[in-house]
DNA sequence: GCTAAGCTTTGATTTTGGTCAAAGAAAGTT
DNA sequence: AACTTTCTTTGACCAAAATCAAAGCTTAGC
């Protein structure tokens, strides 16, 4: 149905274990679809019937508690694989920050899929390792960090990962992007409030780090004072 | 050279995906080996060179910043795998917070086993998504809970993992047992200061929720409340 | 048993970030 | 364009946890 061959992300994916051969059993197996700024695509405790891919677009996976709050508790790029393969329903609620383009599998063909193709069960093992690592520096963020700290955090970690249309391969560094999150969202990635994190921005833009020509652009002026003050003491 | 037909965490450990014949093999590979409280397995920013199993013990993985503190981001007990197969280094520090036995293999000689065996593999894989879950309910921890809830969380975690000798496979809680860390440890753990543990402690011991018979011993006297004062809001 | 070293607890004070409230700015609607 | 709604910023005040400081307990060594 959808065809890997023209895909954006077919060489970082997880589909980049695949032969030729493999992608295109894999490629009838999944369709691209796409899904607006807003729109959940798992609910936590969801028995998580599908896995996907993202072509392009920002998601994120959340932890909602009772009262309404919710914890942010990783941010998903092109790219990225999304889901719960193996098992268990979905702890998280996946939703999309931006309108984002993504190649869904139902769990069951994926897995199955998955089974008979160890190139791609070691990949998938790599990229969740990966993943590890990246919440536990998350975690890091959230145990030892400040708040002006966490804000530098994440502009630095956005302004790598955000890539112009899901192309980039090479490490460039955005010094202007679009947040793909609003000031409610940040606070709920940082476990901050949005008091907090609006008076952040006003500090590190006053200082001549940042600029906001508008709430959703960031331009950086100063990468390495950014970075500095990212880092931790 | 290890007994794995003796093995307590046999069954538990990632060993448990194997045959008779294939852990046999595994078993010539891996060898016994204890650790004592305090000592470190494995530096962050080693090439990683072992992976192991947790026979008994329990051991943290901890990110270590320049000005000595440190942010510990998972606890492991008996039957957990330590390590990060296939690829990069460790970016944790993994040391003994209780002395401990573990089952050690070379990297080198685990990878190309698990290579060959998909089964321990697929194993390998749903304990990193595991983990990632439980790193990313940390994180949810980290980012929205109180003092007092964060003491209470990590006391219900504890006297779920903490198994007598490594020997209970039942879901058994236990209402009385021995603390594995210090109070550094557990400021460490929960993104709190010594000094808000410490009353955090004080406050629940006189609210008659836990008794506190000396720095180590814990017994829960009242486990619902204290699984209430565990949930958020 | 006495002393020293290292944890742990408690107290006083300060700081950071949260809460409450209101004003300002964009974006969407009629 | 005027109006409503939503998002963001700013200000005043408050609370939770951090910091600074000192006193109590344990444990270990002599």
């Amino acid at each position: 149905m959808s065809d890997c061959s023209t895909c954006v992300v077919r060489n970082r994916a997880i589909c980049a274990s695949l032969e030729t051969d493999e992608l295109q059993l894999l490629s009838n197996l999944g369709r691209k679809r796409t899904i607006k700024r807003g729109e959940t695509l798992l609910w936590e405790g969801d028995p998580a019937p599908v896995v996907a891919n993202i072509i392009d677009g920002v998601l994120k996976l959340s932890v909602n508690l009772q009262d309404g709050r919710e914890q942010i508790v990783s941010v998903m790029y092109a790219s990225d694989f999304i889901g719960r393969p193996f098992g268990k329903e979905s702890p998280y609620r996946v939703t999309a920050m931006t309108d984002a383009e993504i190649c869904v599998f139902s769990r069951s063909s994926f897995d199955s899929f998955a089974k008979e193709h160890p190139d791609l069960q070691n990949k998938l093992l790599q990229r969740t390792l990966d993943e590890l690592d990246r919440a536990r520096e998350w975690m890091t963020m959230l145990g030892k960090k400040s708040a002006t700290e966490r804000i530098a955090t994440l502009l630095v970690e956005l302004s790598d990962r955000l890539t112009v249309d899901g192309c980039s391969l090479t490490t460039l560094y955005l010094d202007r992007f679009e947040l793909p999150m609003d000031r409610q969202q940040i606070s709920d990635i940082l476990g901050l409030t949005i008091e907090t994190v609006s008076r952040q921005f006003t500090r590190i833009r006053k200082a001549g780090i940042i600029e906001l020509p508008d709430r959703r652009t960031v331009i950086i002026k100063d990468r390495s004072r950014l970075k500095a003050l990212a880092e931790i003491a």
